[in-house]
DNA sequence: ATAAAGCGCAACCACAAGGTTGCTTGTTGT
DNA sequence: ACAACAAGCAACCTTGTGGTTGCGCTTTAT
């Protein structure tokens, strides 16, 4: 078993720019402030203040849970929905990388300017 | 002027969801990645190591500029990209509002458990 | 038993996204 | 002056995305 470091950036690139293209719609990120307060609901629930009809709502959850932001777990007639945070996570550990970068590249450009 | 306030969560959802969407792009994640270094590139040093055309690099490069994680600056014949951390700073907060949704909703469950 | 609620599936449509090629315009090096 | 380089512009193509409607299937309520 050889080859079983398979991590690198561009790998983790691959795994995340899906996680942000979820969330890259009004809609979805809509239904992640609903979901992410704890309390799972169902399709017609989650359908329900929202203009479009339920078949959108249901495609937008499987974007969601096709990035594991979401999980779907039937009961009785009705599928409800309720949030998973370690895709977030993630992101968010990947932002903080970006923004470590662009620290370091500031104090970089500070102590040349003061040398 | 009344309606100085339109800041409600749902406008801020309308801003920063084309923040994310930009983000989901391998290209565009690792045009980021080379940015937030903290050095400009021209649009043809971007197109280098990738099997693009610089013509698919240029609309990639719009799309971030777009939302103004990016920022081009003319000089010469060459147009230099340099990285503006400011949106990314504005989604990482909507993150962790998301976040902390889900910790209160976990601490919730656990007193609700416990008694 | 049967009506209604809740979903899933499939077809379809309009349009945005990602990518290419070809050509023009401006800028730099020699 | 002129070749080479960097970039912009426009047309075009293919695929993906967001949305709809219509229909059928299971589960619940009456």
């Amino acid at each position: 078993m050889s080859h079983k470091r398979r991590n690198s950036i561009a790998a983790r690139r691959q795994r995340r720019a899906p996680v942000f293209a979820a969330l890259g719609d009004e809609t979805r990120l809509s239904l992640v402030a609903k979901l992410c307060g704890g309390q799972p609901h169902s399709i017609s629930q989650l359908t329900e203040g929202s203009k479009l009809t339920r078949q959108a709502i249901t495609k937008h959850l499987r974007v969601l849970e096709s990035v594991g932001i979401v999980r779907s777990v039937r009961a009785g007639r009705e599928s409800r929905f309720e949030f998973d945070p370690q895709p977030i996570e993630g992101i968010k550990e990947y932002l903080d990388f970006v923004s470590e970068q662009w620290d370091q590249a500031l104090s970089r450009l500070k102590s040349f300017v003061e040398n």
